[in-house]
DNA sequence: AAGTGGTCTAGACCACTCT
DNA sequence: GAGTGGTCTAGACCACTTG
């Protein structure tokens, strides 16, 4: 028997101890061991554990604060997030008067088609070649408010073609990182204004040519690949977005 | 003398001594002691400085880091970064098919009026007091796009107040740096759709009643005041927004 | 070679939370 | 009081940039 449960991870030269370490935090965590809302070891448990010393866990630990994936409370431990790094991606998103949260979802339908042509550009392949496609409804207060079409690429994400959407949740990228090991890591977002066609408006319960917002987002993973591509669509009335500039 | 210029600032209570110090740096950097583009001197050396470790200063600096006002490059130093310049803050902002292109401004009015309620809350002050207030028109190809009311806080701005608004160009912010000496660091963009008064409609050219698009922009100088309020509009129909999220 | 920031260590002490 | 994370120190060594 070692005496480290878990030695030093091997490392990709260039990268930082702690770099890894987080890495290999991240993929404990992924994998199950420590589920969400429950509390990690002590970091200096963590630390010995590793064989590392506290500063640099600690270091490590911070990398996983600021990916979102833990928060740590001074005097009770260090836990694992349930949405993972998903909430932070609505932040700025806003629809009625209810600031920040996560509308809940449902999948309304699912298939494996021919991309069109602008999805198929921002994710890099060709017009009519097959891919996920999602339609989502969201709704806030139990009311249809937000109405989305998601192209995702196969077979990246395969993992998503018949599992039973009812277990999904409401949010989508934390299951991109559990089940594809997918972590989107940057996006851009293309506000602009429209109108609703008719079977939008059918779903959002509004009249057919009703103004609405129109949210264009690309999705790129560490890589800078891009793995999906989403239009939503909302009542133009109740839509606000907040952006802060750096 | 004493052996150090800057010993160890005053701090509250549960403040950390590095949050202290990274207070006491961003003064010393607002007041000129390190102009932008210029290169800090090394940590060792404000370490000694300011009497703590060289671990200690690093937090404080890595504090101004993430705060954006210092970027620091290996082996070279850390250098004092320039605010938002004039042109990044268009950078997201796109009107008919011209990208980035900074619009043409002609000021159409400018006043010293008492500030209604939102305007107030925003700048930290009471509804009432009096501000300088503008009303700028925007162009892209000789024809008004955008309309916008600008609300900035006075005595701060006095001296905005009487010159000649032919000399001000295309460009609030370089402006705003030159002639007050105010950085704007950060800002927020608020976007909704809403339709346009008679008044706005008429400046550009449009019915009463057309959908626009309404951007509420608050900006923040280095040291988190609100400097600018501002609300522009423009057809809903010409707009777009791209935002980047990391 | 000299000077810079980046990493890592080992330890002390403090502040908070729970029992 | 025991256990947790938060702060601070002092020093070693590494990696990068410049002359």
């Amino acid at each position: 028997m070692p005496a480290t449960l878990h030695s030093i991870a091997e490392r990709e030269p260039g990268q930082s101890r702690y770099g890894a370490l987080a890495a290999a935090l991240r993929a404990r965590l992924v994998g199950g061991e420590w589920p969400p809302g429950t509390a990690m070891p002590a970091e200096q448990t963590l630390a010995t554990e590793h064989g590392v010393a506290l500063g640099t866990m600690r270091r490590a630990l911070e990398l996983l604060v600021q990916q979102g994936l833990v928060e740590r409370i001074h005097g009770r431990g260090t836990f694992v997030r349930a949405g993972l790094a998903g909430a932070t991606m609505m932040r700025f998103f806003r629809f009625g008067d209810r600031p920040g949260e996560a509308p809940a979802s449902r999948i309304v339908s699912r298939q494996v088609a021919a991309l069109p042509a602008e999805p198929a550009r921002s994710l890099g392949l060709a017009k009519g070649e097959t891919a996920l496609k999602l339609r989502r409804l969201r709704l806030v207060g139990g009311e249809p408010c937000l109405l989305e079409d998601i192209w995702l690429p196969l077979p990246l994400f395969d993992a998503f073609t018949d599992s039973d959407t009812k277990d999904w949740g409401d949010l989508l990228y934390p299951l991109f990182a559990q089940r594809s090991g997918i972590h989107v890591h940057r996006a851009v977002d293309d506000i602009r204004f429209d109108t609703l066609g008719a079977a939008d408006a059918r779903a959002l319960g509004l009249a057919a040519g009703h103004p609405c917002a129109k949210v264009t987002r690309h999705a790129f993973d560490v890589g800078g690949r891009c793995i999906e591509h989403r239009v939503t669509r909302g009542d133009a009335h109740a839509f606000h977005y907040s952006v802060s500039i750096t």
